[in-house]
DNA sequence: GGTGCCATGTAACGCGTTACATGATTAT
DNA sequence: ATAATCATGTAACGCGTTACATGGCACC
């Protein structure tokens, strides 16, 4: 659907619509340049796009039919499909939680590193982007960025929950002290530190 | 490797690891019988699980090597891959301020809606979870409600950029009469022709 | 005369999805 | 009896990923 919409646009080149794609994500999802031929031949295939004649530079052009446009303002008028679960990070805590002998709680940590790693190196990106001249990538990269967020966000209320429900499996930080331990308040903070 | 993990808890098969895979999700995330089969084939093939004989009850008893369970070890000791983009409504909303006739303004309000469906019945759902049942999957609930969530903050981000940096095509709500509303089935003639 | 980019492909592999086939056991 | 569930598979299809092959062109 990617290279069949930057199609709308106007007749293109497989190797020209790699480049817009990737510059639309500022390079972060890179796009195998062997795929997007295999797709143009099957967009052919389905009638969606047409392979025109190669242009004054030797470029293979396709164009986008009119099934092609329909097809597009189709998937632009309809909501992404709910897509329940399948996230990576999800299945590895629930079956970590219930195949014993799992560190459930090191787990988190070595996750949360990870997350408010990925945080700082997209917050840092996005000090280098400009939405008014890439509006496209700045999307992007917000979207990245608050997934991480919601990642680190879990990522605490899976520590607390542990904590609370399966208390032999979470080693206590040796300190009996007082457990003012913030349930699962501002995770943006907690991460910060 | 869900597959796999849940063997190292012990010996089992296939019928029997996909109902209890299904179940540490509460039933939200549907796994195919067939490709319970190929997988446990393609895990003994790696050598990751051990073919046993049938038990007592016919079933066809799978066990988890040694190779296996360190495979699991180490999925459990290293950290998901940041796993750049590839979401779909992020790339979606990219090629839609991309491609011109795109009533981005429209697709916002119908990707709000369904996202705020969503959030309820998740809501909905998690008041039936009992996490000191079911910590599994009250995890996963708690996942998909805080991606949820994120999703419609980043739909507001995005209203919002749009109204900042492309005016012209974020119509004022200026509705005096029974206005020019833009609908669907404008953006659909509008990129169709 | 290399190095690197532009440009178009082909081939192999893995795996998720769907559909279908088959038979045993259990419930109504 | 018959419908549902348990249980084990096979086959076809689509497609993402990776690797490889080929050739033109530019730049140093």
């Amino acid at each position: 659907m990617g290279v069949l919409a930057l199609l709308v646009r106007g007749p293109g080149y497989g190797y020209q619509l790699r480049g817009e794609f990737e510059h639309r994500t500022g390079g972060s999802w890179p796009l195998n340049i062997g795929q997007v031929y295999t797709t143009l031949d099957r967009l052919e295939r389905d009638g969606l796009v047409a392979r025109g004649d190669t242009d004054d530079d030797g470029h293979v052009v396709y164009t986008a039919t009119d099934a092609g446009r329909d097809e597009v303002a189709r998937w632009f008028s309809e909501p992404v499909p709910p897509k329940r679960g399948r996230d990576e990070l999800a299945i590895k805590f629930a079956l970590a939680v219930t195949v014993p002998g799992v560190d459930v709680t090191h787990l988190v940590q070595v996750q949360r590193t990870a997350a408010v790693r990925n945080l700082q190196d997209l917050t840092r990106l996005k000090r280098t982007a400009d939405p008014s001249e890439d509006l496209a990538w700045s999307l992007v990269l917000e979207s990245m960025l608050l997934q991480a967020e919601a990642d680190v966000r879990w990522l605490d209320h899976v520590e607390s929950s542990v904590a609370r429900y399966r208390p032999d499996e979470h080693p206590a930080p040796a300190q009996r002290t007082s457990s003012a331990r913030p349930t699962s308040s501002d995770a943006t903070a907690r991460s910060a530190r």
